[in-house]
DNA sequence: ACACTTCGAGTTTTT
DNA sequence: CTCGAAGTGT
């Protein structure tokens, strides 16, 4: 057979190896940048090129982002058969699968998924019912339950031992919160409702307890090969190995260097146990980077150095590069910004595209005061991370419509859009809520209730009929009876109308509501990249502002790393935490490894009250400790020498305080007309 | 009895 | 900004 592809010619040593084993289990230990999508593209286009069905290639993903990509860049090199393959994520594949095969496993066809939001409320109505907010000592909060449990799901572990380990604060709860967890496994059932962790733990148990359909499902796919296996969980490792039940055909990639979601349950130590499951893999690594240049290898090498587990590895490159990392104290956030703005003016000069450009910061709001500026300055932005599209009151007030027509059961949703109407608290709709999802919809009377709201709400869905409808008409039906709601209840009522245009124009894309209902909840459009398309239509050409957990697996010629201080990088959660430090750490990693070109990591030395209150008591803060160790100060350039010594990295907070307000005035004289003038 | 308003306190990361 | 508890209003 001939190939229209120079496998040899395209990868290098390690990587074709990798592309052309297409039996048995492998695992890819693969370096930030050595090419690990390059090696799934590849291996994709080769199996199908060696004559596999497109449809026997199961690709499972970390975002659905990531499957569509790495396929469409297979369809690029081979043809369009690689569209053909199976991928996406874990929780789409487990949707997928569980509606195929519900019947199997007395579970509804038809069953909502609950994402945290939704989760969360249902733990609210538990704990309201059980009286826990009328207590003398404090009680945790709805999310923090919902997080609570939802760790001991994913690591099979009890309540008592997550809240001893990680919420010492609640320890005296530890029954109650037992209990709210038991009442939550019937509430769902009762909601007809699966949530995210339920996704894969169904899966898992339909896998392990029905031999064939596993076998079915085994044969069905019989080359598998899973993405950022570093940061799949134990459930994860399991559907991954009962998938494979029939073939042993099993590629996994990934980096125990780059872990950085045991908060879901994740834990390194899964990527280097997978040999266990599969005995006879064989290990490939992948050591050589093609993304960043020798200074800033140099640096990254440095810090997963210092990391506490280290496995060996050393990457190396071939790009050279005469740009070292910078490092630069800034007086504030205001500052940090403003620097920012700067460069990005002068690398425009320098004829590099915005896209090219990155922001990274530990948490979502760590980016609000550059918002502001760029917003100000009229530069576009995309920002990565925080909050979702779905998860804005009006986008769920809508969806919620769309729910309750899905799935009559769906509890989250009529409490929602019945608490909508004027007059009706949480326990009459609750009442109202139990009514509908008891009685066939059919057969309830709109003429039975007094409120006219709610008598127009049940007319609106007798005349919806997702069988005969398309998705898009049963939404407009939907949000002709919201609009009212929506202008009544929210000042800023236009700006949300443009969202839910946003979702008309979504949802024409789709023929099942079914599929609609599940994709925005499994696969959420960024709010702000719908933004940015409305905005602005070439969103390639905007900065990219982004968590360092949703930058996994991009690049960029220039990355901003911010906050690059005590209490945000690491956070100030992980202090007392020595693993979740070292998880700190390898997020520190991550995002140092995004730089091809031009790495600059910021600090401000002073932060506002609100953020410092996050932090510590006091406005300044202490430059990262994660800069303070091994060889990392000299590979750095354009360091304020003397203030980073002063304070210490991370030691010696007791003087640090004084001793930082000193340097402050000091440094405040020299630079505050440099940055004047621009 | 229930719904609505107000005020004070606490804010990671994501499928 | 968002949550939740306490107070006020229908």
């Amino acid at each position: 057979m001939l190939s229209s592809i120079d496998y040899p010619q395209a990868l290098n040593e390690q990587q074709l190896n990798a592309v052309t084993s297409t039996r048995g289990p492998h695992l890819v230990i693969a370096g930030a940048g050595s090419g690990k999508t390059r090696v799934l593209v590849y291996r994709t286009a080769y199996l199908v090129d060696q004559g596999v069905d497109p449809h026997q290639i199961l690709l499972l993903t970390f975002t659905r982002r990531a499957a569509n990509e790495m396929l469409e860049r297979a369809s690029a090199i081979l043809d369009d058969r690689c569209r053909n393959v199976s991928g996406g994520t874990f929780h789409s594949f487990a949707n997928t699968i569980l509606r195929q095969y519900a019947q199997r496993i007395d579970l509804p066809r038809n069953f909502t998924i609950l994402d945290e939001a939704d989760a969360a409320s249902v733990i609210q109505r538990i704990r309201e019912e059980k009286g826990l907010n009328k207590l003398d000592k404090r009680f945790p909060r709805k999310d923090t339950i919902s997080a609570i449990i939802s760790k001991s799901v994913n690591k099979g572990t009890d309540v008592a031992d997550i809240i001893c380990d990680e919420y010492p604060q609640f320890l005296q709860w530890s029954e109650m919160v037992q209990q709210i967890k038991n009442d939550y496994m019937i509430r769902k059932r009762e909601m007809d409702a699966l949530d995210f962790d339920d996704l894969l733990i169904v899966l898992r148990n339909l896998l392990d307890t029905k031999e064939d359909v596993r076998r079915q499902l085994s044969r069905r796919y019989a080359y598998i090969m899973v993405d950022e296996y570093q940061d799949t969980n134990k459930v994860q490792a399991e559907i991954v190995r009962l998938l494979a039940c029939e073939h042993d055909n099993v590629m996994v990639v990934g980096d125990d260097s780059q872990s950085i979601y045991s908060f879901r349950g994740a834990h390194f130590r899964n990527i280097l146990d997978f040999p266990q499951s599969f005995p006879g893999t064989r290990v490939v690594k992948l050591e050589e980077n093609y993304r960043s240049s020798q200074p800033i290898l140099d640096l990254t090498n440095e810090v997963i150095l210092c990391a506490r587990d280290k496995f060996e590895k050393r990457l190396f490159t071939r790009k050279e590069g005469d740009q070292r990392p910078v490092y630069r104290d800034t007086l504030d956030e205001n500052a940090q910004s403003n620097y920012i703005i700067n460069r990005i003016q002068e690398l425009r000069q320098e004829g590099i595209a915005l896209g090219e450009i990155a922001v990274l910061f530990r948490s979502g709001w760590h980016s609000n005061d550059l918002e502001v500026k760029l917003s100000s300055w009229g530069i576009p932005f995309v920002k990565y991370g925080g909050h979702k599209f779905l998860e804005s009151a009006h986008v769920k007030d809508a969806v919620s419509y769309l729910r309750i027509l899905q799935n009559p059961s769906d509890q989250v949703s009529w409490m929602r859009v019945l608490t909508l109407m004027r007059g009706i608290g949480s326990k009459t709709a609750l009442r109202i809520a139990r009514d509908a999802a008891e009685k066939k919809l059919s057969s309830v009377n709109p003429g039975d209730f007094k409120n006219v709201s709610v008598r127009r709400l049940f007319e609106f869905v007798a005349a919806a009929d997702p069988q005969a409808q398309s998705p898009a008409e049963v939404l407009d039906l939907a949000l002709q009876f919201y609009y009212p709601f929506l202008m009544d209840r929210y000042d800023d009522y236009d700006k949300r109308a443009n969202d839910l245009e946003s979702l008309q124009r979504i949802v024409e894309r789709y023929t099942s509501l079914e599929q609609f209902l599940a994709d925005l909840t499994l696969e959420p459009p960024e709010k702000s990249v719908i933004e940015a398309r409305r905005h602005n239509r070439q969103n390639k050409n905007s900065l990219v502002l982004s968590t360092i957990h949703s930058a996994k697996g991009l690049e960029w010629d220039t990355v901003f790393v911010i906050h690059v201080c005590e209490g945000f990088l690491p956070s100030y959660r992980s202090f007392e935490d020595q693993d979740a430090m070292e998880e700190e750490r390898r997020l520190f990693y991550v995002a140092t490894t995004r730089a091809k070109r031009r790495l600059y990591l910021l600090r401000p030395q002073a932060v506002s009250s609100r953020a410092a209150g996050a932090s510590n008591s006091s406005p300044y803060t202490r430059v990262s400790r994660f800069l303070g160790e091994g060889r990392i100060l000299d590979l750095l350039v354009d360091i304020e020498h003397r203030h980073v010594q002063a304070r210490g990295f991370g030691q010696g907070h007791a003087r640090q305080d004084r001793a930082g307000r000193m340097m402050l005035a000091d440094y405040f004289d020299r630079t505050e007309s440099a940055w004047d003038n621009w």
